[in-house]
DNA sequence: GCGTCGATTTAGATCGATCTAAGTCCCCCG
DNA sequence: CGGGGGACTTAGATCGATCTAAATCGACGC
């Protein structure tokens, strides 16, 4: 009699009073703990009981409350995620493989955006902290202490920085920048050009170092000039206007490789304007090779990292750091490569 | 002297014992109570005692534990947001506008990606409820049913509809798609074009309806054929080769409008591909002016629907219904407006 | 000197789950 | 027939904040 009241009344007042754990174990005829076990899909409990508490849950339209779960588990079940900025469309897809991966795993992102300032990437690590998340998958925001995971792992909060890394003393989950510039290279090489620029832009950090080392030491290695490192705006209609920076060297170039797809875009658009037809008067390679790329015109050939990949790399090394958080720094560098379409031809007046 | 003693211990073990609002509350000498107090910027405090409290929290390293306030409080300083897929940079920057708002408020954002798809979509808005964010920001997949944004309602949930709206009983923000279309069907007709194609592709819904007939009633308005509405793959890669598709008709289009910017850079790859130069040999607009159009070679003239606004306005609408539940339901339409830059250009044998 | 009032402060109950440690049963073995 | 063990089940404490209702304390008017 009682217990059909409690039925009749919960439903009553939406806004109040929730259905509780309490509430379904009644129902059920069993104890609060029993149905926690319940839910949590523990062995202990037996068959028939198990069926009666998922009645109840599916009668009593009963909604777990990860809140309560948390205080008293030291679990959230969620995971920060802070990126430096949201669009460029790279860090889109590093996104989306990351939410996929967080999400197969039963947890849920919270989103962050630290602008690249250290103040803003420090007030979101602090509100991640508040909202104790189980994990942090970090972009460090250029000019990154080294300190900073250490800092991190202290409070203990398992975290792993993605594409960029300020230490080697925490995970990390990235892509072999330099081999993707030695193979950039190492194509327009073979197909005669010798005065390669580098044309790059946006905050300096590791990612950056290692594009520029690893054009340096390609370059150097063919004996080829390795100074031709040339900054364009960050703004991507700004682009098309610096491409005559190319043409304002000691040695002209003939063939540019870009720091990454939205750069190489803003290149092309500045060929065409000199009337220049990439591929054939100019040779152009990318980097980051996202979709956009298969839709240019001509082509672009682009070293690719597969940010979707990365993303879904440093979900899971979170997930294992979480489960086992006495484990070694590790790295996981995905290797790249040249996805060669039509942006590139051979250099004037060479022959194979 | 145990003052003393329990600063010491409190460092010495980060990972099991958190500072809690007890030891702020017992280093500054006061109750829990007053130290919630001062957290919460309570006026009721005095300005004296408040100093010693804010002292202690700092010299503790204290982090508020939201998890704790929110079981009590019923409130999370959460907000889920749910989009149908994230690698559209449309999506991206809608992302962007949100958190930005969201953020200046104070909250979080806990994000999903519904794939488009109805029953992940009912998971990922079950596993927000499990969170228990204080609102919700949904992109309705297609054929979500009409009585959806009832039922998070009677679940007691704020919502609003954010690009795409299943019922006018709830909030929305969006877009005037139907006059941005207008806005591209006058421009194209008073450059003489009078076989306007119109070049879609993805999931059916509002967005799409409104879209579609926007286009419709400006064809009729001029008397002109209103029913070149092709369909195209949603894979960028493979929109190029759709292009003929606009030339098999029984008048052979010479302009098209396209659904978003995605379709316009396909589709000026096939014009391309067949010879063909944007803005003199054909006409193109594209549809929500991402970054990219500025960079496109002829620019594209597009339809600018600014996601980034629409997500704060989205944003803002969610945090005054949350602070006034008893809100009727609202509509936040933005114009657009029509960035004509080169992609159009007169119509074969037309005088001005 | 006493009651009242405003300004602060506080004890203790409470939110809804999980965890620990201790029961129940029931069966089977010696 | 007593007891040990396996398979379940449960009472009650607990997580760390907030909220309610009440206490404390001068000062002030009469």
């Amino acid at each position: 009699m009682q217990l059909r009241e409690d039925v009749i009344m919960a439903p009553e007042d939406p806004r109040r009073s929730r259905v509780t754990l309490l509430d379904v174990a009644r129902q059920a005829n069993v104890s609060r703990a029993t149905a926690s076990l319940v839910i949590r899909k523990s062995p202990l409990v037996g068959a028939e009981t198990r069926q009666r508490v998922e009645d109840a849950i599916v009668a009593l339209g009963y909604i777990y409350n990860m809140g309560a779960a948390r205080l008293r588990a030291e679990r959230s079940h969620t995971v920060g995620v802070i990126v430096p900025n949201l669009t460029n469309p790279f860090f889109a897809e590093l996104l989306g493989g990351i939410e996929h991966a967080i999400d197969t795993a039963g947890m849920v992102v919270i989103l962050a955006n630290s602008g690249d300032l250290l103040t803003r990437q420090a007030a979101v690590i602090r509100r991640m902290r508040e909202h104790g998340v189980d994990g942090l998958i970090l972009c460090p925001a250029a000019d990154t202490e080294e300190a900073l995971p250490a800092q991190i792992g202290a409070w203990g909060l398992p975290a792993v920085q993605v594409l960029r890394q300020v230490t080697a003393n925490a995970d990390y989950a990235g892509a072999d920048y330099a081999a993707g510039m030695r193979q950039a290279v190492d194509y327009l090489a073979s197909l005669g050009h010798t005065d390669i620029a580098f044309a790059v832009h946006g905050p300096v950090h590791s990612a950056y170092h290692e594009r520029v080392e690893g054009f340096r030491e390609a370059m150097t290695a063919r004996a080829l000039q390795e100074d031709m490192i040339i900054r364009v705006p960050d703004q991507l209609g700004q682009i098309a206007d610096a491409t005559r920076l190319l043409f304002e060297q000691p040695r002209p170039a003939t063939a540019v490789i870009c720091f990454n797809d939205v750069i190489a875009h803003g290149v092309a658009a500045g060929l065409y304007d000199r009337g220049l037809t990439v591929g054939r008067d100019f040779s152009l390679v990318g980097f980051d090779d996202v979709t956009d790329a298969e839709a240019m015109r001509p082509r672009l050939t682009s070293v690719s990292t597969a940010p979707a990949r990365i993303g879904e790399n440093a979900a899971r090394m979170l997930l294992e750091r979480i489960a086992n958080p006495g484990l070694p720094a590790r790295r996981n560098v995905s290797a790249t490569y040249l996805h060669i379409r039509q942006s590139c031809g051979p250099a004037p007046h060479f022959v194979t």
